[in-house]
DNA sequence: CCTGATAGG
DNA sequence: CCTACCAGG
């Protein structure tokens, strides 16, 4: 099964440039996108591409935020969003049931200049954390991909000394990276298969030709529960598709 | 001299596009300039083009209206506003006196939709007549350029029946126009020179190529007070001045 | 530097 | 449709 992470930045903006993420690579079988900006009623069309089986969840804040699932098969069932309503309003997160897989497609809150929004930020990864359990103890193996704009050590961005104390990079969001892969036991298959390899990025900010530099940050990942690591066939970051600032998080499993 | 009015809908996107009026005109001696949409402090160098004197009077809102005149040589003085705060606070009219001459440039209200504005619009108008009165009580002779937002007769727009009120075409704004030009005596030296001739617009919608199938309005006006009318060369409108949704009016004074 | 929302035209 | 603003990233 081909699963593939993306944040858009706006998918109207990647469909007027032609850029539409399932076009670009037809292996994936299942699709989670990020910060769709978008409702519904708003992309035509594209709402249920042909061929797919599609779910738009969106922030109630318009063009703000919003997730999509679109998967070849039709997913057992959808659950949008974690169950609290603080977070859920945002539209960050939508779960797709495959068998005894959950798919979890996440776009985490930013924590802002200054750290001004930190605190949901670490009640939204609390409030993630309680959800992958409710799926485990539901007898479902977990991939939980997305923007968890986070990097998690020095390694996974490269400025990380000009960076320390910002968004992104804050203490107490990458203390919850350590609980969550550490505590926790969640795997970061992709750091697994390249420990010490710098300059693997998944997103560049727009100014100074930082992506052409590769001035960048990994804050998108496809991490596993344990019980689903035996079944990662591959993984992969796709510097080379362009149409966001973020690029594509691909994983494999048997 | 040669004096020109343009309505240029946001200088910057024009300067962007390198459609600058001076850089298109180099014949003209006097730019007044409509809906600049900046102040002088955001356009850079743009502020004092070399080889003019220029004067720019903008909104308080950003963004929004401002003029602007630019001048070969000094003029004696600049007058910002009409000196009445209510309408001045939307930077909508600056004079530039020469000689014995008084160029004004003006910016009038759009009466908007419902004709939601009449009201102010027609306050500004009773406004520039006593503005144009103070300056004849000077001695000055005047020439009034400007986007006016208001088509006088039915000859000045391509759709009237269809437009039968709708803002820039409502019955009040039209019988001001009647009033300035019948009862006052400003002289609408165009309409004077092609008294039966359809089809010479000023201003198109920015939809459906209106301006490719000349479905316009005649908007901008230079009109000159009686004892200036006697100097007019020359008066035309410049459909193939492009950059703006309006189009450039220039009168030519000995 | 990008996205999308919004006001104003 | 097009110019600006603005929030958010």
């Amino acid at each position: 099964m081909h699963i593939c992470s993306w944040n858009v930045n706006g998918i109207r903006a990647v469909a007027k440039r032609n850029q539409l993420p399932w076009d670009q690579m037809p292996a994936i079988e299942v699709w989670c996108l990020q910060e769709t900006k978008a409702r519904a009623d708003q992309i035509g069309d594209l709402a249920e591409p042909d061929g797919w089986f599609a779910h738009w969840f969106s922030a109630e804040k318009p063009g703000y935020s919003g997730v999509a699932l679109l998967s070849r098969t039709a997913p057992n069932r959808v659950v949008e969003g974690l169950g609290d309503p603080e977070y859920d309003c945002e539209g960050r997160v939508l779960t797709g049931v495959y068998g005894d897989l959950a798919v979890v497609g996440a776009y985490f809150p930013n924590s802002q200049e200054g750290g001004k929004r930190i605190d949901y930020k670490l009640g939204f990864c609390a409030a993630m954390e309680r959800h992958l359990a409710g799926l485990r103890r539901q007898g479902l193996r977990t991939v939980l991909l997305g923007d968890y704009n986070i990097a998690h050590r020095a390694i996974d961005l490269a400025r990380p000394k000009e960076n320390e104390g910002n968004a992104g990079f804050l203490p107490g969001e990458r203390a919850w990276m350590e609980r969550y892969l550490g505590t926790l036991g969640y795997r970061d298959v992709f750091r697994e298969r390249h420990p010490d390899e710098p300059g693997l990025y998944t997103w560049w900010t727009n100014w100074g030709g930082a992506r052409a530099r590769n001035i960048g940050w990994r804050i998108d990942y496809a991490t596993v529960s344990p019980d689903l690591m035996d079944r990662v066939a591959d993984i992969r970051i796709h510097p080379d598709i362009m149409g966001s600032d973020h690029c594509p998080v691909s994983i494999t499993l048997e």
